[in-house]
DNA sequence: ATCATGTATATGAAATATCATGTATATTTA
DNA sequence: TAAATATACATGATATTTCATATACATGAT
């Protein structure tokens, strides 16, 4: 096969990458009933229970609209709570719940052991390096993020 | 804020990463309306005029149906044409037209562009070291490529 | 050759996601 | 303080995506 642009443009490349590894998990997933929706939302609320609406939305990478609508079937589920702010009563801070919690606990440890299979094609300097790299580029999106995360802080 | 699981795992970086540049540059692309599946599609055509349906959705990580679909609206945009294999009548190759060439030269031009402002948040060295671990990482990926693959080349 | 099995693509219903906008509340400005 | 503007989240119509399965063709076994 000859070589392609797509082949050495960093998007393509961090999109297979990340579409090939998410896949192979969500397939874990969702043999065990979990769909990747779900693990997302409860995942960004396990060290973080009682983000706003909004930044959970940034953090997740669901839209805003997308994750009212996710959320809602959560609550439905009894894994996570709603709770109107007092400071702001637009604003909903989002609380995973104690099944939430049991439901998500496990799957972060298939998560770091999937994790460990992806690693191990890698030379130990090699994923080193591909994470520091990944935390700078993360600074880029975490610009937008500025205002979420200061407002989480602030009111927390 | 604190530290969180995700913020070092590995399949959260890669998707965080991937997410926030993609939009960048669809951003720029549907300000010129163009879909960003249309990109997808045609960007893979480009080097590969000619691939099977089966091999433009997995490199184009889209479903099977979905790039079906995709194709055809494509095909009604004279933007790709599509041609029945004569070794093998279930099977469509997909070419790129002249119109869809014109179309999608510049956005390489852009895409390049794009990719060196991303690039630039880092130094060279972690520019090489990430082009070449994301590379390691994509063959994790060619394993399920590789019937798509040979297939290609077995028929052109 | 016939039958059974496998593969490539197409199709349509169902599920999901996005977009534009609505409502409620907060903040700023005059 | 009133009006104007901005922000957070919800809602519903629309568009997109997936899933299950159909159709057509190919391959291999008997």
């Amino acid at each position: 096969m000859q070589k392609k642009f797509i082949d050495n443009y960093l998007l393509f490349q961090l999109a297979l990458a990340s579409h090939t590894f998410s896949e192979e998990f969500y397939d874990q997933l969702r043999a065990e009933g979990v769909s990747p929706a779900k693990w997302r939302i409860l995942i960004n609320l396990v060290d973080c229970s009682g983000m706003y609406l909004t930044a959970l939305a940034k953090y997740s990478l669901y839209e805003q609209s997308r994750v009212t609508k996710l959320v809602d079937q959560l609550v439905g589920e009894k894994l996570v709570e709603k709770r109107t702010s007092h400071q702001d009563r637009r604003r909903v801070s989002i609380h995973i719940t104690t099944k939430g919690m049991q439901l998500v606990k496990p799957l972060i440890e298939q998560a770091k052991t999937h994790e460990e299979s992806v690693l191990a094609d890698l030379s130990k300097s090699d994923q080193k390096h591909l994470k520091s790299i990944l935390n700078k580029l993360a600074k880029r999106h975490a610009k937008d993020m500025q205002i979420a995360s200061l407002e989480l802080v602030k009111t927390t």
